[in-house]
DNA sequence: AAGATTATTTAGATTTGTCTAAACTTTTAA
DNA sequence: TTAAAAGTTTAGACAAATCTAAATAATCTT
């Protein structure tokens, strides 16, 4: 697999995980930043490795074989994630980058020793969870701030949107994984969310409550 | 830089430290595993760049530039080295194959951060000196076992084959960076030396003796 | 259900890094 | 001091991954 196999694979991997229909053209076009007939001659290459199932117009999806590799893939992003973090005291939203070049070295042995030494975290500092050796990893449940109950008060566990700005928003207010939240008040206006943490009360945009992970407390 | 070019000065600091002269294409070849007609197309590229200075049928020599680069990817692979090593637990020939995966890494901050998390270590498992953040590193100096005075007690400082059945034969005799050796015997009818080390006396070849760096005591 | 819009695929081109085979330099040796 | 050998470069081809533009299929709209 090379390089771009492995993250169209990620990628596939991702969107499946959003919806349950099949991934279209245009939607992996969109995860991968480039053009529609790019994505389809790799698919094409992918369907040839039985990576993935692809029906022309249909879309496509991860074999057992191609899941399998998607979730290796995953497992070192995420294990390297948190050795940047622990380790080496990266901040929350510098991981991510090197996380992704980190992801593509091969050596099984590397990730299981890294695993090992990190003392096998279960999840990652996004909140995401972490695959085991086998693949297997627990369903982390997880409601967004979004859909989370006037008055009750929750964990942050996990952040959807990956991107610099967010995660940087996220440190400025000193939002992160562990963050204990009570929920003040839902404006259906414009479904901005008032919070309260550490003290702190703060109003969240729809935008962000709906990026922000939480588990009931 | 891509990573083919990375590669490419690599190889090329590696052979301006074995000779003085300019590489000769077909040294470069040879080093890289490659056709000579290769190595003249990526040459100009990298000529190009100015990462080397180049006179068709007269070699290549790395410039300033091109040094500079191929000292931070030698720091990184000899950083990785040591990681896998200390933090990890690989053994001394498993580390070679993945440190030179890790080495193109893309992040000074990576870099950097690990070389504070090792407790910016001089040396990497084989010996070699490791540059630090502005590429500066001390010459360590060590002769060869083929070159050891007979009667003499030397520490083993380094290795120059880094093939894995070189350090194998190593790590089966109990050979390591560190251990105190003197030298015994020199026969020269073969070249081969008789060493005597942790009480035990062992017989190596003029090959094993030729590979082997030491360091007077 | 036909036309318009949107989504997807195909065809052909481009870049990177490689190769073989042929041409050309340089060195070696008679 | 030339002819052969060795070393190097050029020309042309190829696979991978991408792109633009054109063609084709699916879906929406009325």
């Amino acid at each position: 697999m090379t390089l771009a196999e492995e993250n169209y694979l990620k990628a596939i991997y991702h969107l499946e995980n959003q919806s349950s229909n099949d991934v279209s053209t245009n939607a992996l076009a969109e995860e991968m930043q480039t053009k529609a007939s790019s994505v389809t001659d790799m698919i094409k290459k992918l369907a040839e490795k039985n990576m993935v199932s692809y029906i022309p117009y249909q879309g496509v999806s991860l074999s057992k074989a191609g899941r399998a590799y998607a979730v290796k893939v995953v497992r070192k992003h995420r294990l390297w994630e948190v050795f940047l973090l622990e380790k080496l005291n990266f901040s929350w939203d510098e991981v991510h980058d090197v996380a992704e070049q980190l992801e593509h070295i091969k050596s099984e042995k590397l990730t299981d020793k890294l695993d090992e030494f990190l003392g096998f975290p279960k999840v990652d500092p996004h909140g995401d969870p972490i695959p085991d050796k086998d693949g297997n990893f627990e369903k982390i449940d997880k409601t967004s701030l979004a859909d989370a109950k006037e008055g009750s008060t929750y964990l942050c566990v996990g952040v959807d949107d990956s991107s610099n700005d967010f995660l940087k928003y996220l440190d400025a207010n000193h939002i992160s994984l562990g963050t204990t939240i009570k929920i003040i008040h839902k404006e259906p206006f414009d479904n901005s969310v008032k919070i309260k943490f550490n003290n702190v009360e703060l109003v969240v945009s729809e935008n962000v409550a709906k990026n922000l992970f939480l588990t009931a407390v």
